[in-house]
DNA sequence: TCTATGTATTCGCATAATCGAATAGACGGA
DNA sequence: TCCGTCTATTCGATTATGCGAATACATAGA
């Protein structure tokens, strides 16, 4: 790969990581992993007002990370891909990695 | 989990991954993912000033997703954990799926 | 067409991240 | 101890991001 391109793949991959790289997004992806739900039902189950949700769902939606899906009055969203959940698991494996480190609760050997 | 603790944890969650939301950082990363290496080495091949390498390694760092050995006048970096290259890896695939079904080039089935 | 419900967008502000350039600091060898 | 090399930090300016509040838009049913 020419490393121009590899540059602009790095731009996307970036942004990818950057709509990942919030606590209320991370609850959002998370939710909807669980199952598809409508934004007011996101909004009340975590407690978020529904103008804030609407807007984190529409930049996961940018990045296509999220789907959506008009049911009656209201928009469906889902996962775009299971492996979303894969990577933020795998991310969360390492924090915990390092936490453990850093505490020292699993300072042996 | 209490409710809380899940939101302190999304919160170190979405810390690891903006610090993961950067092209110079990923290229960086993967630099480092293929041997360790020091400042300059990584400026040098990288083609990125000296002093930003240093900025982006102190970020990464200050997440725990790469360790310093010092080693004579230089100091080394390595990658904490290879899963950190694994949940890169597994975004990167998102990505590429998304991209192939924005595109359409991959609209059969 | 009018209304009610659900969703999206705009505005203004506060916060935070990045960069280039310059500089400061740390280490090993002589 | 002094010097040269390598790394880290500071400064100022720019750009981007997230939020609350208010509002606009879209859809289904009567």
């Amino acid at each position: 790969m020419t490393y121009p391109l590899l540059q602009e793949l790095n731009l996307l991959h970036a942004n990818v990581c950057q709509a990942l790289a919030d606590p209320k997004r991370i609850l959002i992806l998370y939710a909807l992993a669980e199952r598809p739900r409508h934004v007011s039902a996101l909004a009340e189950a975590l407690d978020i007002p529904q103008p804030t949700v609407s807007r984190h769902l529409a930049l996961l939606r940018q990045q296509s990370l999220v789907l959506t899906m008009r049911e009656g009055p209201a928009v469906v969203y889902r996962l775009a891909d299971p492996r979303i959940i894969e990577a933020l698991d795998t991310m969360r494996a390492v924090l915990i990695g390092a936490l453990e480190r850093q505490s020292g609760l699993l300072a042996v050997d």
